[in-house]
DNA sequence: GTCTATAACCTGATAGAC
DNA sequence: GTCTATCAGGTTATAGAC
């Protein structure tokens, strides 16, 4: 397997493959992507495809690994860094998240789907740090609500920044909305879920 | 395609593939599965498949059907009904969908995967009625807080409710929880999201 | 490194016996 | 209705020429 230092702008065929695996992956998820779709996608043909990657599956654990850092790895940055206080840290997560999955409307479900259907293949090649008590955003959390878990404050944030995306299809359908009225929507909530969140660490 | 009125326990061939169906689909999604997976979780085999339901495509379209009807079914009965009040609207559409998904934790990334996927296949057999403006729940919403679109509250409670099921694998790895820890967390959050709500309602 | 051709296997679906 | 056997087509991966 050929490797090279990255320039910025990489046409080498394995990057070429990469972008189209990118592609094709994350619309497709891995059961339903032919190798076809992939060389097709990106030009070239099929056995170079596995001079490059050796095997489909090899091609998209790093495929995968790349997009499990993408969705997580924002994150931590932004939890970990014990200057921020919680208001902040809770804008720029909303803010990040939705930016990005604005940019990459398919990435959580992908990676959620990906996750549970092939656990067991993908725990081993995991590149996320774990939460635990001595980061700063789950300490600023218990300072301030020590009574309820700060793990119901990361699902709240989370699933109000990021559900919206992954049920794109569903809100489209039983809302009646067309894809505009809904982005315009996705983007109030940068401000709104801010807001929100401070109410409910105040609840009760 | 044989048809017949259902008893309560069906041991019927046909009953036998479709349960083996909802559970190999509902784990897999459409495209990882095979039929040959279903024959042998079945008890049947390969041939009598599609003696009964002809391809794997339809078999899969009953399942998907009857799924979303489980999914958003839930909703409309209580979103729907004007002789509750919104408060308890809310208590009812979060614990409905927590002992649901409880239940059923393959259900929501299944039906959001697959709509995904198969949009256009499947928004011919949508079985869901759509959210307008008339329905109590959105005028209740209006009339509380006649600034904020309706859709952001649906898509926080759905957000809160839903996102820990769907993400569950992620949730298990990131925080550092197995499985019965997750458990108990979620069952608190029947309580929690109503409050939680209630203060959103009130927010700014 | 890149291509064409093909091997080796898998999958959905059917034919035909019982 | 149910089974075994098999077909037809598709899919991943590789061999071998250039």
């Amino acid at each position: 397997m050929p490797k090279k230092t990255k320039p910025e702008t990489d046409h080498s065929t394995e990057e070429k493959i990469k972008a189209a695996a990118r592609k094709v992956f994350m619309q497709k998820g891995f059961a339903a992507t032919r190798t076809r779709d992939i060389a097709e996608e990106s030009g070239i043909n099929l056995a170079l495809l596995n001079y490059y990657f050796r095997s489909k599956e090899k091609l998209f654990n790093e495929i995968m690994m790349e997009k499990m850092q993408q969705f997580f790895g924002i994150l931590l940055p932004i939890i970990n860094d014990s200057s921020t206080k919680l208001e902040k840290k809770i804008e720029l997560m909303v803010s990040n998240y939705i930016d990005m999955l604005s940019a990459s409307p398919d990435l959580p479900l992908f990676v959620l789907s990906e996750m549970k259907g092939r656990s067991g293949k993908i725990k081993n090649i995991l590149p996320v740090q774990q939460i635990t008590n001595k980061i700063s955003f789950i300490k600023q959390l218990k300072e301030k609500r020590p009574d309820i878990n700060p793990i119901h404050f990361l699902m709240n944030i989370l699933g109000m920044a990021v559900f919206p995306f992954v049920a794109k299809p569903a809100f489209e359908l039983i809302a009646a909305l067309n894809k505009n009225q809904l982005d315009t929507i996705l983007q109030e909530r940068k401000k709104l879920i801010p807001l929100w969140v401070k109410a409910m660490l105040k609840a009760n």
